[in-house]
DNA sequence: TTGATAATGGAAACCATTTTCAATAAGAAG
DNA sequence: CTTCTTATTGAAAATGGTTTCCATTATCAA
């Protein structure tokens, strides 16, 4: 009964190699961690987590695999302007796909899902006219709005 | 004869008094490099290039004064992937409204206005349902295309 | 099982950005 | 114009997320 266990080798292995690159415990244990959660992890938030199960992988490598997903394209990295980088996979989210409203005072983002069919029709058009335009390999997309979110406007 | 002198004085003075702060001369003169590029500067080109006129402007009011106009929602910041934050005047700028394709490999950006029609009204919509919705004062957005540029793609 | 080499982890380095604090200057009041 | 309050500033030091180094280890094709 292959795939139990809850989709855990959902073929990320295949997906490295595919690329040239080897799977490995670290790697597969960051998959994990991204597949699993709804939150916007940071570097050292997977690290931490990673750590709860294998106590020896490296803040380093969390670095050096996040970079790695981020140039195969399967996760995008996020800036929401507190100092430190955040991760969300793409493929296989637990979160659908969805945009954020970020907040420019506590720097705390807000997802949101609405529009999301017109905006990907729109965005379907767009990328690949860009694409062809530019000479660009599109691989994903962001949109954020900023602004002051409920609590920070008030406390102005 | 009021407004000779390329609009050096198009009313920055008023925007910063209105929301409370002081016109300065090391804010005037970050206004000015703002105004006139059509480039995306970090906090440090635009450092040097205020350097050249006002000598004594310090790095760190380049900095300070760059995440008050952001706040002000006067300016954009952006992550391109370069490990420093760029900059956009919107009000006034050059280039006029655009968006961008980043390439993840070289960490440069292309500017594209493309769509920009259908995107406004999109974004129009979206924008006044959202702010009503989560209760977000929305202040300005960002939409941006990641992949791998002409050179980056042939390279690998 | 073996060998070539991709990948790793820990420590140190890096460097963009922030914090500190005494000195300065904007602008309201008189 | 002069005075006074205090927002603003510059230089130096601190911060802290991320990257670099390099000796060691683990992957996987043969
Ligand atoms: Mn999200
Ligand atoms: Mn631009
Ligand atoms: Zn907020
Ligand atoms: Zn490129």
């Amino acid at each position: 009964m292959p795939g139990r266990r809850g989709m855990r080798s959902s073929g990320w292995g295949g997906k490295f190699r595919g690329c040239g690159y080897r799977m490995t415990v670290p790697r597969q244990s960051i998959m994990d961690v991204l597949s699993v959660t709804n939150k916007h992890l940071s570097a050292e938030d997977i690290y931490m987590e990673v750590h709860k199960i294998y106590s020896n992988v490296g803040l380093t490598t969390v670095y050096r695999t996040l970079e790695l997903l981020t140039q195969m394209g399967l996760v995008v990295k996020f800036d929401f302007g507190d100092g430190r980088a955040r991760y969300e996979l793409i493929e296989g989210s637990k979160s659908g796909h969805h945009h954020h409203l970020v907040c420019t005072g506590c720097k705390r983002s807000i997802e949101y899902t609405d529009f999301i069919n017109e905006e990907t029709e729109f965005l379907e058009r767009a990328e690949k006219e860009l694409s062809k335009k530019y000479k660009f390999d599109i691989k994903n997309h962001i949109i954020q709005f900023y602004g002051l979110c409920d609590k920070c406007r008030e406390k102005k």
